[in-house]
DNA sequence: AAATGATATTAATATAGATTAACTTCAAGC
DNA sequence: GCTTGAAGTTAATCTATATTAATATCATTT
């Protein structure tokens, strides 16, 4: 059953350039895999195996914390990555959820593989370098956001922002994202169409 | 005024092994810099030259928003690095300051100069992967414990993780990047005492 | 040693956002 | 087509934290 791996080539072609035999090679480390809305990429407690990359779908990133409250860190649609990642660097037992908000194709990469991949592509480092780099600056941006805005500028950033996502996942998941309860983020969206 | 070059070495030496022809030409691809107290690594509006790496002393990183409040996004004292990696990534204006909270020394790397030594010294972009990498994660975790964790839990966290830190920054800083007001850290610090 | 300015504390009041609880909507299953 | 349960809204009350303002501390400069 393997799936269209063309918008992740094209997307690795956004950074790097890979030779056809390269291609073929990565192509060969990774896995493809269809999960069910409502099944778990990721479970609090197992070890995450795989980086991965979404294909299709829209996958949940979260914490559950002692008093069973959820805390989502993110949401991951086409052509982003979800794991958790200390977990997966580290091979030990994760801390988040990973859970499909849809049916969700992804290409994973394993533990392993991605250690080969490095070692056999050397440009997969940099690859990875860059996207990391990326990576940071969007959590610095996020906790620069959380830090200097209220709710009320945190959601219409996420709105703007996010326009896909914001029609495709949970109201609740998203307040939980900008950092409210989602009874507070109701009554941010009635005081914005009172504005209006 | 080449100063000690050893605990730069080391430090990369924990992710990659370099042969010493690799060291000598990364060596003369790095800035030494020596600042005091109060002076500016990187301004906001200007654009970030280099990724700093803090030799000695300690450096601030922080955002003033609209209405003129300040917000620390870390702190780095030796062994650390500190940058706008945003403008230094893209060369155009930061959006961050770095002061120097002590006379402070630097390792420094150029934009054009890191570049280089990635083309030169392909392991590097492994070292910065796996930097960056742990970055993620840092903040990945420290975005975690601002959603579900109680200024209170969030100093304690702090004073416990950065023990070095606490004694050597202001309380405002502190109060800052945990995300609360200083005279609200004040009372958390009055509340800690009577419950001793 | 007095003056200055940055840092820190304390207390009174105000508010953004949480909590609780009741109610509504709506899709999914029986 | 009724039932169920998840998702969303509304409103009342509560609380963690902000704001304001006054005072205290302490290092640095003159």
């Amino acid at each position: 059953m393997q799936m269209n791996t063309e918008s992740f080539l094209n997307y690795i072609d956004e950074h790097i350039t890979l030779s056809e035999d390269e291609k073929t090679f990565l192509l060969t480390k990774l896995n493809f895999r269809k999960y069910q809305k409502g099944q778990y990429v990721v479970q609090q407690g197992d070890v995450c195996r795989y980086e991965n990359f979404v294909v299709s779908g829209c996958l949940k990133t979260f914490f559950v914390d002692n008093e069973g409250d959820e805390h989502v860190i993110m949401f991951s649609v086409e052509n982003w990555w979800s794991a958790d990642l200390s977990s997966f660097f580290t091979q030990t037992p994760a801390d988040y959820n990973v859970l499909c908000l849809e049916n969700t194709e992804v290409i994973q990469i394993g533990f392993e593989e991605i250690e080969e991949l490095y070692i056999n592509i050397p440009k997969l480092e940099r690859f990875f370098r860059i996207l990391f780099q990326n990576s940071i600056v969007a959590f610095e941006k996020r906790l620069v956001r959380n830090l200097s805005m209220t709710a009320k500028d945190r959601y219409l950033y996420f709105k703007k922002r996010y326009p896909q996502i914001e029609q495709r996942v949970p109201q609740y998941a998203i307040a939980s994202y900008i950092g409210v309860t989602k009874e507070f983020l109701s009554k941010i969206k009635s005081q914005l169409i009172l504005e209006q």
